[in-house]
RNA sequence: GGGCCGCUAGCUCAACUGGCAGAGCGCCGUGCUGAUAACGCGGAGGUAGGUGGUUCGAGUCCACCGCGGCCCA
């Protein structure tokens, strides 16, 4: 017997009836037991941070996480879902800045100590860990939390310097430079957010011209512009577009050379003499301003050509000093032009820029202003203003300077990225040689390191002595144990003896890039290759992993480069790739805007289900969601209202019946053509939701269910009321109640990956308190019928033109009418009965040209229209007084004239339809009543249960 | 500044390869109803972001521009 259901249902409090069943059942537990030994489906999970609350967008990426490990388990798959902690980086740094109200390296260095700071930033990852577990579990996504894989651990750290040492024996790491906005007093490169909080406006600097003389020909210069005179020393190039046009003129005695476009930056009127292309100058060679910057071998002090050269400002030539600038630093690498530091990480000029020694740059740029001018190099010089950057902390201005970074060199193995990638299935397909594609066309080496405290340690280290290199690869290479804390400061003390010199080596002081933590995740979670060695290789690479779209350029492509250069496969067979989560005006929400939706907002006024529902069903994937509570409210009321309605009426009436669904099944054949036409529709939903999801689409199969239900809700129980509600219990009645029995427990099933708890709610209740999550998914059972189908469709396009032409003669469809005529060819018989029923005519004929409505109402088709307004009435009666659906009742009426004959005429008719023992004329103070008017006729209707 | 995605009714979204612009919600009218918080029928509501181009024919293909989102610089 099934329980009762409510007909009104809360689906938060539902969810947290079931929430509780699972968690005392073990549900999640039962299901990867049940399939132990099972062919694996691999799912990785993209680690979050756990220094943050959980937000609405994080509900999106697990939704399609949590249906697939479900469907696939439905399946027969086994489906780890071990879960996972990304406890590095930035973000966490910054949140203990905040806690200690302190910023920037020097302060953690000088005031509170790499030790404590790294303490602090180990406890904060911890601490909203029980927030997300509760999070997840509020949202039916089941994760394994107690096997999780934390990147903090000894055993992962060891995992990630196992790659970098593999990475290293195939010669594909090495230091190089990086040009960073950089703070000479907090001796601190800034991160880019921080850089864009320090910008001012109207900001005075020099603005100088300088000649730089042609070596064969030193009366001539070419003329480049500069707002940093501090760079000059360390000049080692100018850089020039081929395809802009340059002109040489005399002033004086001299020539000079600029870009045509900019001529009226010269002092007088200009006499020109010569003109040429940007390709023309390359290969110029000039006097250095400098002897500083002067190479001892290679090539320096050359016209070189650039692609971002223009002529908006300055003189289209651009003095390019390597170590202090992006683009100078990538030009001279692109070039092969040699190049060393003229200042120090203090901002102070280097002993050996001798006529500048110790000076800070910025005191030092009237001094250089004026040297030039001196020795006649100088052309111009005035005061610009423009927007600078400064130190948000400190107030400092802001340098672009070159630091030492370590790279990994993946332009090496770019044609190896691009094939795999192209071997991996990416929903929507466009990321693929779009957003991915082009990414890895323009793949540049892998910056790895980062300046910072928390994080992998870089495992390199390096002679003091010699500068021999040696990169360790597990704590035992240290002498350290197993459990050894591998962070900040202590690994820092670590010393090596030098095998080459027997000098002292020290690791470089460096953190490693978190990315490449979370991109390590496939063998990392397992500890390998230390430890498992045979699951790791069991368990990769994934099938299937989900994030959303920003992570093409961050985990998407951890994963994948770090897996080319050491497995060289991908880590992932197929990747979705979502939108994200905006508000309904299609903006990004943010906490300044004040258009952040609280996740459990959501959870408490519309389920979890619903919000899980929502993001499969309202877009195509990759899109954004403009989600709001107007949507939210649509999916419940559209959806799982219809759904719960459904469940209920069949609940109601199975309990009545004592409905047995282990009876022997009446054979589909023998059914009415209703069931007929749900079975047929059933089977095409069943076949369609496997083959979507089995090609990782979520969106089709999702709206595929909600159409059914709409037909199951709207058709076919509309239609089938009065096979349920009919007092005799007969054949038909049975194939009414397996048929719907039928389809609300595959559709339950169906629904069980997408929306957990509502689909188990159901399905529980029909299947003897069995949790759909350890079931099979649906399978193709019965085959389509296609012709009933036709037809019905046929049937459902005849009562649409049937109601508009009733409509158009203004003749309700209770009152009967006698026929209508319809164009088309003629429907079997128990079709066109549906049609009859619906449009309330006593004859359906086909093959008129037009619609055609007898629109003759006869006295005996007005008395039977007036049956059936009593009819309604009385069941409104019964409505409001509260009675049962089966309490019988008995009915008294006062009326005379037609309504009266009415009664006379269709007595049974009424008292089978609204359960009436007893149907008779008089009034009586026993009974409910109520006089009103029915056609313009005055009746009194009493009731009472009998 | 560059790349990718999107822009269709008041709102949310459809429409395989180019072939008569649709659904749901909301609104108006009307009907139906003892499963329904519903539902049916009818109606109003569209310069398909804009401008050009290709084509017998463009929401769909091409170019440029605008707005939104993400990524990179």
């Amino acid at each position: 017997m099934f329980e009762k259901v409510e007909q009104r249902v809360s689906f938060p409090d539902l969810e947290k009836q079931l929430m509780a069943r699972w968690k005392e059942e073990e549900t999640f537990q039962r299901s990867l037991d049940m399939r132990q030994g099972q062919k694996r489906f691999v799912f990785y999970e993209g680690p979050p941070t756990a220094n943050g609350k959980p937000a609405t967008h994080h509900i999106l990426a697990r939704a399609f996480k949590d249906l697939f490990g479900r469907y696939k388990t439905m399946k027969g798959f086994y489906v780890e879902r071990k879960a996972g902690w990304d406890t590095h980086g930035l973000p966490v740094e910054i949140e203990v800045e905040k806690k200690l109200n302190i910023s920037g390296k020097f302060e953690i260095e000088n005031e509170i100590g790499v030790e404590k700071f790294n303490e602090l930033c180990r406890q904060s990852v911890y601490e909203y860990v029980e927030d997300w577990r509760v999070f997840s579990e509020r949202m039916a996504f089941w994760q394994d939390y107690d096997n999780a894989y934390w990147t903090l651990t000894s055993d992962y750290i060891q995992s990630v310097w196992w790659a970098l040492s593999e990475m290293w024996k195939q010669e594909l790491i090495y230091k190089g430079f990086r040009v960073a906005p950089y703070c000479t007093r907090c001796a601190t490169p800034l991160s880019s957010h921080e850089l864009a909080q320090g910008y001012r406006d109207n900001v005075p600097d020099p603005s100088v011209y300088i000649r730089f003389r042609l070596k064969k020909d030193p009366s001539t210069s070419i003329l480049a512009w500069t707002t940093t005179p501090w760079t000059l020393p360390g000049n080692v190039a100018l850089a020039v577009d081929n395809d802009i046009d340059y002109i040489k003129v005399k002033e004086g005695d001299e020539y000079l050379i600029v870009a045509e476009a900019l001529l009226t930056l010269l002092k007088e009127s200009p006499e020109v003499v010569e003109r040429m292309k940007g390709r023309d100058l390359v290969g110029l060679e000039y006097e250095p301003l400098y002897p500083y910057s002067v190479p001892e071998e290679g090539r320096a002090h050359y016209v070189v050509d650039a692609d971002f050269v223009s002529t908006d400002e300055g003189t289209g030539v651009v003095h390019t000093s390597a170590l202090y600038g992006v683009d100078d630093l990538r030009l001279c690498q692109e070039k092969g032009i040699p190049f060393k530091h003229t200042v120090g990480l203090d901002g102070k000029f280097l002993p050996y820029v001798e006529k500048f020694a110790g000076l800070h740059v910025k005191e030092a740029d009237p001094l250089i202003t004026d040297d030039l001018k001196e020795r006649g190099l100088l052309y111009k010089a005035e005061t610009i203003l423009h927007t600078y950057p400064f130190c948000w902390r400190c107030g400092t201005p802001l340098i672009y300077y070159a630091l030492d970074a370590w790279y990994i060199r993946t332009t090496a193995r770019r044609e190896e990225l691009i094939a795999n990638n192209n071997a991996t299935n990416w929903v929507p397909e466009h990321i693929k040689t779009g957003r991915m594609g082009d990414w890895l066309k323009n793949n540049i080496d892998w910056q790895f390191s980062r300046s910072r405290f928390w994080g992998t340690p870089v495992p390199i280290w390096i002679c003091e002595g010699c500068d021999a290199q040696r990169i360790v690869s597990s704590a035992a290479e240290l002498g350290l144990k197993e459990d050894a804390d591998l962070h900040r400061p202590y690994i820092d003390a670590v010393t090596l003896p030098c095998d080459k010199c027997g000098g002292v080596m020290r690791r470089v002081p460096e953190v490693v890039d978190t990315w490449f933590d979370s991109g390590s995740m496939p063998f990392a979670q397992r500890g390998y290759p230390r430890d498992g060695k045979e699951l790791f290789e069991e368990t990769f690479p994934a099938d299937f992993i989900s994030e959303a779209v920003d992570q093409t350029r961050g985990w998407f492509y951890t994963l994948l480069a770090i897996s080319t250069l050491l497995f060289k496969q991908n880590s992932y067979r197929n990747v979705i790739c979502l939108g994200h989560v905006v508000d309904p005006k299609g903006k990004k929400a943010s906490k300044s805007r004040g258009n952040v939706l609280d996740p459990n907002y959501l959870f408490d006024t519309f389920g979890s289900d619903a919000v899980r529902w929502y993001f499969y069903t309202s877009t195509q994937v990759g899109e954004n969601y403009r989600t709001g509570d107007a949507a939210l409210r649509e999916t419940v009321q559209q959806f799982f209202i219809p759904l719960w309605n459904c469940y209920s009426f069949f609940v109601t009436y199975a309990r009545l019946d004592d409905f047995d669904p282990g009876k022997q099944p009446v054979p589909i054949g023998e059914r009415h053509v209703l069931d007929r036409w749900l079975l047929s529709k059933l089977s095409g939903l069943v076949a369609d939701v496997n083959v979507g999801l089995d090609a990782y689409d979520a969106v089709e199969p999702a709206r595929r269910i909600q159409r059914f239900v709409d037909d199951l809700s709207n058709w076919y129980i509309r239609r089938s009321r009065r096979r349920f509600w009919k007092s005799q219990s007969d054949r038909d009645k049975l194939s009414a109640y397996q048929t719907l029995y039928e389809a609300l427990r595959t559709v339950s099933a169906l629904m069980a990956p997408f929306a957990p708890f509502v689909a188990d709610a159901i399905y529980r209740n029909l299947s003897s308190d069995r949790s759909v999550h350890l079931v099979d998914f649906p399978q193709l059972a019965t085959a389509p019928d296609a012709q009933v189908e036709a037809d019905m469709l046929r049937a459902r396009q005849a009562v649409e033109a049937g109601l508009a032409a009733r409509d158009a003669t203004r003749l309700k469809v209770r009152q009967p009418l006698a026929g209508i005529a319809l164009p088309g060819d003629d429907l079997p018989e128990d079709i066109a009965g549906i049609v009859r029923d619906e449009l309330n005519v006593k004859r359906v004929t086909f093959g008129a040209p037009q619609v055609e409505l007898d629109t003759v109402v006869t006295e005996e088709l007005k008395l039977e229209g007036l049956a059936r307004e009593v009819v309604r009435v009385i069941q409104d009666r019964r409505k409001k007084l509260g009675l049962n659906v089966e309490d019988r009742i008995e009915t008294r009426y006062d009326a005379d004239g037609m309504l009266a004959r009415a009664l006379q005429r269709h007595a049974d008719y009424v008292k089978t339809e609204t359960l009436s023992v007893t149907l008779s004329q008089g009034r009586d103070d026993g009974f409910d009543g109520q006089q009103m008017m029915i056609e313009g006729e005055q009746i009194w209707i009493g009731l009472k249960r009998s």
